[in-house]
DNA sequence: AAGTGGTCTAGACCACCGC
DNA sequence: CGGTGGTCTAGACCACTTC
């Protein structure tokens, strides 16, 4: 189950550790000796490392440790569980609406449905510490999901990965927005206060849509943060 | 100069623009025969291809065409006149301060510079089509850019370049706010209107931070998008 | 010139999918 | 079961950096 470059990657990530920032690691061929793999191995176990900022390699001269502390890797789809955890809050959630219904134009196009096409509306209020942060509203195909089989309390990811519909990959639109009054009043701040509105389509392996959510986030405790590479060639 | 990878990924690409999404293209070992190339020299192509949206692999499947057609690719670190461009705008810029000054508390840690240390700024009106989009201050350190050497008509990126300090990656935060008397003036919007507010610490190759960037813009004329991908793994 | 990472070959076996 | 992509080997040569 484990492959052998994962094993190396870990035993790089042990030696890299240790290291300062900038300092160069052992060659591919010293380490292909030493952890008595082929060197392809070891590039594979090194390209995993730099594609999440811990290493980078300088054609030519040697491969390095990376310089950066905090969130070095290229952005991922988290949960929110996931991505309050990572930020050292406690998530929570308030369940504020629960209705299947049909699909309106916008959802229709997000979900590549037909207007009028069955699916369910989740809107949920999400906490940080026990503190309001966002408002989602999730809209899901009822080919996807039935609204009998979804659970409040579960996360919505893993009950559509149970059913076969694993979430691969999503394209998200970043916009600020003022608040107006109905989601002001939610996020318990003063109408007009801008705010982070996250707009989600979620695909699986295939690009067949599973979701598609909005999620309006507080300006005041909330921002997002990525890592971005220069194209490499030319 | 050009790879075997790359010509068999360009054969690919091509191959691909004829098919819909979802097709499936030809084994990896009948590409190999097709091209006369190793079966490692197909995966290079083919990895590249998935890298950037156009491809996907099922394991004991195949291969297939991607579905998306808008912003398939991973994020990238691109120029105000490149992001422009690839929105179907026309890119202008209005330069509205030029100094050298002393870095304050902010910029000296962002750039890893000791607070007092030399640095120049610049203040750009940024515009798309010639309206503005966004005010952009930008500070460089003096050990990297002298500010007789900036020629406010040339790109930043690329004059950075020649003097050595290619921009390889960044970190980016991305907040909402409510704009002030002196932003809303400069945008031509009223106070207090939202808008999209962007950090940027740029990095080369080796990790030495080369500029920070605070873009504010417009939150009615853009918005931010990205493709973001589920941990594989576990 | 020596050492590094980048590309490439011609094989092999494994893990997974679909019939 | 055959075909697919995923991992792996033991070599080779090339392009680049460093001295």
């Amino acid at each position: 189950m484990a492959f052998k470059y994962e094993t190396v990657a870990a035993s790089l990530r042990d030696l890299t550790a240790g290291l300062p920032p900038h300092h160069a690691i052992p060659s591919e061929r010293e380490l292909q000796d030493r952890f008595g793999v082929s060197r392809l191995t070891v590039r594979h176990a090194i390209a995993k490392l730099v594609d999440e900022g811990v290493l980078y390699n300088v054609h030519g001269s040697g491969t390095y440790v990376g310089s950066n502390e905090i969130f070095s890797k290229a952005p991922k789809l988290t949960s929110f569980s996931e991505d309050m955890r990572s930020r050292g809050y406690e998530a929570s959630s308030q369940l504020l609406g629960l209705t299947r219904q049909r699909a309106d134009a916008e959802v229709a196009l997000a979900l590549g449905i037909s207007e009028g096409a069955e699916c369910i509306h989740i809107r949920r209020l999400r906490l940080a510490d026990a503190r309001p942060l966002a408002v989602e509203d999730v809209h899901v195909p009822g080919s996807v999901l039935q609204i009998e089989q979804f659970s409040p309390t579960g996360s919505l990811y893993e009950q559509l990965a149970q059913g076969g519909h694993e979430i691969f990959r999503a394209e998200q639109e970043i916009k600020a927005i003022n608040l107006e009054q109905e989601y002001a009043a939610l996020l318990d701040v003063a109408a007009g206060a801008a705010a982070l509105e996250v707009s989600r389509v979620s695909s699986d392996r295939r690009g067949r849509r599973i979701e598609h959510a909005r999620t309006i986030y507080r300006a005041d405790r909330y921002s997002f943060q990525l890592a971005v590479t220069r194209e490499a060639d030319k």
